[in-house]
DNA sequence: ATCAAAGTATGGATCTAGTCAATACAACCA
DNA sequence: TGGTTGTATTGACTAGATCCATACTTTGAT
């Protein structure tokens, strides 16, 4: 995404247009899935110089107008991603906390669809598949089978 | 559930029984969904005394040993449920965090299917459904009809 | 029943992710 | 080209959770 593009987008969903911003989006279109943390680094070495409340601004500012969709999975900071417009899940490795998109199984608009909606007026279904990455499966059993594990109370 | 049956449950599992592992379970089965600050407080009400810290350690050895589940929804603390068998999902309110149970809609064992595993081992399914509980739904559509929303940029 | 080993509780320090508030600054509209 | 309004910066602060060292319990073995 090159500057101009960047900078038409945001004006286009009424965004005040600041170098910062722009970095920002750049930064987690680069590389989606980053966290804040990440994020600022990135713009840092792209920019020269950020504060880190003006990441989480943007990022706030970002997501509230539907440039960058915000994930919060269990046990890790918020990650970002560009991929706002479609009804993609992800992939977490329990292990290494890498994310893969997936589209979903069900279909277009899917899963929207609790089996019973208890009367909430549902927008969203958030879907998280959990388990081993490939290079984490590896390793795991390569461990389990050179060491034995012995019991051990909890 | 019984303090004999609370002991019962937590040998069978190899935890050691101590007071305060008693306490926390029995806290989180009388009101699923709870934080660890709530079980805290019940906790402290209950036994007399307790250090957060123990909360903690008696949260972690309970989930680990698949006494209890985790729940760790985007912009709130941990919960915790002993509703553990099952997969079920959760209907989480926007405005006022509530959360109830629900029942898988795909069926016995659902869900575990990406459209692309992408190479993971899925473990879990991870479903959370988004929206407004009733109350905060009536509550909002009342507002939204008493005062204008007037633009604003970002 | 008693004891030693291993696990658990306590209190306090520490960490991380994120927010708040005040001031300085920049974008944008007239 | 101001003036208004929103944004960036800095630094303090918070919640939630974890780490550490010491003291205390539980439990299996005697």
């Amino acid at each position: 995404m090159d500057l101009v593009n960047t900078t038409t987008l945001l004006r286009q969903h009424g965004v005040r247009v600041t170098a910062q911003r722009i970095a920002v989006l750049r930064a987690v279109s680069d590389q989606p899935h980053s966290t804040a943390d990440d994020i600022d680094k990135v713009v840092r070495a792209d920019i020269g110089t950020i504060s880190r409340q003006a990441v989480y601004d943007a990022l706030t500012a970002l997501t509230d107008t539907g440039l960058l969709r915000r994930i919060q999975p269990a046990g890790s900071p918020a990650r970002y991603e560009n991929r706002v417009d479609d009804n993609h899940h992800h992939l977490i490795c329990r292990t290494c906390n890498c994310m893969v998109d997936v589209d979903c199984a069900v279909g277009e608009t899917p899963c929207l669809t609790a089996a019973d909606d208890c009367g909430y007026e549902i927008d969203e279904a958030e879907v998280v598949y959990w388990g081993l990455c490939p290079e984490c499966a590896t390793t795991y059993r390569n461990e389990s089978t050179r060491r034995k594990r012995k019991d051990r109370r909890v």
